[in-house]
RNA sequence: GCGGUUGUGGCGAAGCGGUUUAACGCACCUGACUGUGACUCAGGCACGCGUGGGUUCGAUCCCCACUAGCCGCCCCA
């Protein structure tokens, strides 16, 4: 019998949770420093706090929930997204009596969704999310995008930008979706099967259709900025005004509508340039009517989400990784069987002293022992034998300079710190050096001319600073 | 939920009805080399070809169903 793991979900092994702990480290932390704290709301609701808050005729909820009935005959479902739980326990344990708004939270949680899945698709994926309940002003969305915009960028990501739209109050909204069907009524026979189905879920998205958008009755549809306020657009501009004096890349488009109802005025999406095809690497947007909704005052809300998954996706892309330490320091090997308890002692020993370490258990033959070095990527090879255990020593090897030494063993963790100082030291003095190279055309680092150096006029060197030159020229492939 | 496509060892990948004891490459293990990792050489490594049926004298190869991955649509993180 072959036992499979569950349709659309996936394990992650050790070589993937390092990528996801360093990632989330980082979300963490930054959503700290912007004023945010961690909240855990449970995996599974009543069903009413997503139907309600979702809408029900999306399909989140009408086809892509876990629906389950407990053995109290009560509905539940498991979370599609963050939101509504976070909003559900705000409103429960009345915080806005007590808490200064707005009340700004971040999570770290799985969700469910029943779909076909894909690549960056999954029916169990971690969100993201941050929200800040109780923030009307429009500075508060330019804050959470600058945040985002600094997370992502701290991640390492370089080409993403933000797809902004402004979808107006609810009022105005609902004004405009009327009118919208109003407009598209006599044209229904005209519209493709994707779009009868929008016209009567969800008519913003028919103006997103690819297949029906160049007919021309689609030019003269109501536009939505004739139903916006001037107040809306107002906060709008103030939030593009932040944009660009932070000089945040976002492009404006009016047929970007959020598949969850609870949207208003301001939504928006981030992608990478060039990787389009691959989705949303995040998604946000205002909520305003969401706490009352829920039963709590009303209090207006914007919120932003984003997949663990398809952003270590989008890193991994950019090789954000390609370099990850094992982080293990020592690896000890016991070369006779004579000796195993001794390499045994001295492999504790580093590990009481926080030392990461790696030991031999199968006391195997020298090649080996030294392939498992490599592969684990050890700082040093510790080889004990006869001859060290007489001696109290052990024989350390650097893995990257190949030089060894005889040390005793009261000596060695202090030797190991002194070792991992000097090699750090020597790495921070080696990447202030890279990226200093002049020339724009190779300022990776595998091409860069200090490697092959280069003569051409294109490339002069002389005058710049902080060339790793120090003035000569190089003599790179580009003819002169 | 709809359409397409694929499923051979840890990985990549040949074979497409009977000389297949399932090629080859990588990885891994052992030894030549009983204390220094390369290279080389000699061995080893699928009672099995996603699962279950069927056709056939015979099936990895044909048919059906199921299942899973991937791609497109819908939708979405």
């Amino acid at each position: 019998m072959d036992y499979k793991l569950p349709r659309g979900t996936e394990d992650f092994l050790p070589e993937v949770t390092t990528k996801r702990e360093i990632t989330s480290n980082l979300l963490r932390s930054i959503a700290t420093d912007f004023g945010y704290h961690e909240i855990e709301t449970p995996m599974f609701e009543n069903l009413e706090v997503f139907s309600r808050t979702s809408g029900e005729s999306s399909d989140i909820v009408t086809k892509e929930m876990y629906v389950f009935k407990d053995r109290g005959d009560r509905m539940m479902a498991l979370r599609p997204e963050g939101t509504a739980g976070v909003v559900r326990a705000f409103v429960e344990h009345k915080l806005y009596a007590t808490e200064e708004l707005p009340y700004k939270v971040y999570y770290l949680q799985p969700a469910f969704r029943y779909e076909r899945p894909q690549k960056g698709r999954y029916r169990q994926h971690t969100q993201f999310g941050l929200e800040a309940i109780g923030a009307s002003l429009p500075e508060n969305d330019a804050e959470l995008i600058l945040q985002i915009f600094h997370m992502y960028s701290s991640l390492g990501l370089q080409n993403f930008y933000f797809k902004l739209n402004c979808l107006g109050d609810d009022a105005s909204r609902k004004k405009y979706v009327a009118e919208l069907k109003k407009y598209f009524e006599p044209h229904l026979d005209e519209l493709c099967e994707d779009c009868h189905a929008r016209y009567e879920k969800n008519p913003l998205r028919i103006l997103d259709c690819k297949v029906d958008c160049n007919k021309d009755f689609f030019k003269n549809a109501p536009k939505i900025g004739d139903f916006i306020s001037e107040e809306s657009k107002a906060k709008f501009q103030t939030i593009t005004d932040y944009l660009e004096e932070y000089q945040v890349p976002y492009v404006l488009d009016p047929g970007l509508v959020r598949g969850l109802d609870y949207y208003s005025e301001l939504v928006f999406e981030i992608y990478e340039k060039g990787h389009e095809d691959n989705g949303a690497i995040g998604a946000g947007g205002r909520y305003n009517s969401l706490v009352k909704e829920l039963g709590g005052p009303d209090l207006p809300c914007v919120g932003f989400a984003t997949g663990l998954e398809r952003l270590i996706q989008a890193l991994d892309d950019n090789h954000i990784f390609d370099q990850l330490d094992t982080g293990l320091i020592a690896y000890v090997m016991p070369l006779e069987k004579s000796v195993f308890q001794y390499a045994f002692n001295v492999a504790m020993h580093l590990r009481f002293n926080e030392i990461p370490t790696e030991f031999d258990y199968a006391c195997r033959s020298l090649k080996a022992q030294f392939k498992s070095v490599d592969k684990k990527k050890a700082k040093f090879a510790i080889l004990i034998g006869n001859t060290e255990m007489l001696a109290s020593s052990v024989t350390i090897k650097n893995n990257e300079t190949k030089e060894q030494k005889l040390i005793r063993v009261e000596d060695l963790v202090n030797f190991i710190m002194d070792e991992l100082l000097k090699m750090q030291e020597a790495a921070e003095k080696e990447a202030s050096h890279e990226g200093s190279c002049c020339c724009e055309e190779h300022a990776d680092k595998d091409s860069c001319c200090c490697q092959d150096k280069c003569a051409c006029d294109e490339h002069e060197h002389k005058e710049k600073d902080g060339c790793c030159h120090n003035g000569e020229h190089c003599e790179c492939k580009h003819e002169k």
